[in-house]
DNA sequence: CAGTAGCCTGTGACCGGTTACAGGAATGCC
DNA sequence: GGCATTCCTGTAACCGGTCACAGGCTACTG
């Protein structure tokens, strides 16, 4: 398939733009029936459409996208929100694949993204300002905290939103997509069981997000599926960072020196324990076998490389954009599952 | 400073939203004081402002934005624009604190921030009839390529632009924030040649950005300013990317095994040749000194962590925005430069 | 006291689309 | 031929703001 680029007939400069009311005359129909064509939902005669759309190519007419807005009351745009302290954003590949993924998806649909960042107070508080203020049309919420008073706010605010991952406590109103993060985990930590391995420790991400409290309830189902005991000691706990999966991974160690695997909630918490890992001299995968989760762009380039768990953002994204255009056309809130598969390296062989 | 966290009276649901003409009547004025009130570049008398005030705060009215865009002809929002292929876009973080750091600073505007990515053909052309159409009021553009047609074609249809990087042969009609980018080549050539090294390769990026040719732009000064010769063997290009940057190395290591440092135009590309070096069996920096460039976040966690020149990416996102308000007010094409500085290492210690 | 300057306010036109409604022309059917 | 139906089209109202303009009121000046 070859791709057509229209060269678009730029209205000559100086000039201001041509409106549905200067092909109206150009074509010698209303501006009304050139409205018609554009939308293409109501009958119009052949001739006129040929007529409205010679003028609209001799003309170099594009709509106004404010008026149209202001009229259909719909704008085309579609938030994508990010609530994370501004560290934590950027350092895991993650947001930005789904941010790409999602910018593709929207693009798609005709639909544009409008970036917002709220980490400050100031920049929450803006941000719901805007968002309740009619600008878009929906919201995509990037791993959301279950106790963020912004969420409440959005519910109140009636904007349709879409979640990824599972918003604890709103499960009946906000409507999400989610990895199948407990099977994930468990699977994870079923590889680390059929190595062998049984002393197995995890780092887990925050127990106020669904990745974070499901990717433990998998290790909890392995463990306890075959009948291993749970010992707490074994749980550590991260914020998704680099170094708090390195401390984690410290307090892991300190607490039992003879752990012979680590299941990571995140391949950049399980980039820092590989880093204490090597320097407290244990080898991967032959002291100590780690697993990941996300497959992320870390885990190939990690030393050793990472044995993960996909989390196929790309996916997401898209499920996400669709659900949301069903929650703005009034769906009633709804979470969808993906799922996950292994993604076997270096630090967790078969 | 405490950040007050306005509690919006959320406009009870179900009835739609208040206009200005609700307001109005609430107040006991005409509607046009309330557009006064609302703008503040009119004089109203002090009650009619307080009625006004507290008929918005009684009513959670919140100003219908297309309507505002239609009368005024302003958008309030901002293009960022990604044009590099897509599986570069997200592998360096470079982007990513571009993006945010653009984010915070059109937020501090009041102004939004619309995320584009033109890599496919279509997405060029949908890109091209969106930002012609007058959906925003100017253009961030990121890392254009000169032979680039979209260039030319966002030029003609008088779109207000600010580029990262000079954009050649579009200097006199583009604005743009550039890093000193020939000066920290230099610096950090010099930074090697101080060290007592004489076999000084490179590894450069695409020659049709401004990065690629004034980074290796400096890289001739500080060799000529020392009477070092100029080996072309010894300058390899890549495309920025990690792949590129090892492959390059692979070729400057077969044609003088013998180099004793190398200065590579971006940190990922440095990343990519650290790996080959180590793989080669090279000790850096005992047998090679590595100088990588932009200080992005991969530079501390390499193996060994990055010497490099730090590209600050923050305060030229600061100076895009505040150079786009200017140019949509209608300042002629104007190059801005910000400095760079040296961050030692251990690829190559003082 | 007339004239004028400075405040303040309301009316109405306008931005550029969408869409309800009414009506004209053509066709089909009795 | 009369009438309903279907197709097509234009007029006008509307979305919710901004802003030019005109005009009223007060206060100051000569």
């Amino acid at each position: 398939m070859t791709a057509m680029i229209p060269t678009v007939p730029t209205p000559s400069p100086g000039r201001k733009r041509p409106t549905i009311r200067d092909v109206a005359r150009e074509a010698g129909v209303s501006y009304a029936t050139v409205s018609r064509v554009l939308n293409g939902r109501e009958w119009v005669s052949p001739e006129a459409v040929r007529a409205v759309r010679e003028a609209i190519s001799r003309t170099g007419y594009t709509a106004n996208p404010h008026a149209r807005s202001l009229a259909t009351g719909r704008s085309g745009s579609i938030a994508f929100l990010l609530t994370e302290p501004q560290h934590l954003l950027f350092e895991d590949p993650n947001f930005s694949v789904l941010l790409r993924s999602a910018a593709q998806a929207l693009s798609d649909r005709e639909l544009t993204l409008i970036l917002m960042i709220a980490s400050t107070p100031e920049e929450r508080s803006r941000t719901i300002a805007y968002l309740s203020g009619g600008h878009v049309d929906g919201v995509l919420l990037v791993s959301p905290h279950s106790g963020d008073p912004l969420l409440s706010q959005l519910v109140r605010a009636e904007v349709p939103i879409v979640a990824c991952g599972r918003v604890l406590g709103f499960e009946q109103v906000i409507s999400s997509v989610m990895a199948d993060d407990r099977n994930g985990g468990r699977s994870a930590v079923e590889h680390l069981i059929s190595a062998g391995r049984t002393r197995i420790a995890t780092i887990t991400g925050p127990q106020d997000t669904g990745g974070g409290v499901d990717r433990l309830q998998g290790y909890h189902d392995a463990l306890i599926a075959h009948g291993l005991t749970i010992d707490p000691g074994l749980i550590a706990h991260g914020d998704w960072s680099r170094e708090s999966g390195a401390a984690a991974m410290r307090t892991l160690l300190a607490h039992d020196p003879g752990l012979d695997a680590v299941f990571v909630a995140s391949d950049a918490m399980a980039e820092g324990a590989l880093r204490v890992l090597r320097e407290a001299g244990r080898d991967v995968p032959g002291d100590v076998r780690v697993v990941g989760f996300d497959d992320s762009g870390l885990a190939a380039t990690t030393e050793p490389p990472l044995t993960t768990v996909r989390h196929p953002l790309d996916r997401v994204a898209d499920e996400m954009v669709r659900l949301l255009t069903d929650v703005i056309a009034g769906r009633t809130p709804l979470s969808i599952t993906v799922p996950t598969t292994l993604v076997v390296r270096a630090s967790s062989p078969l």
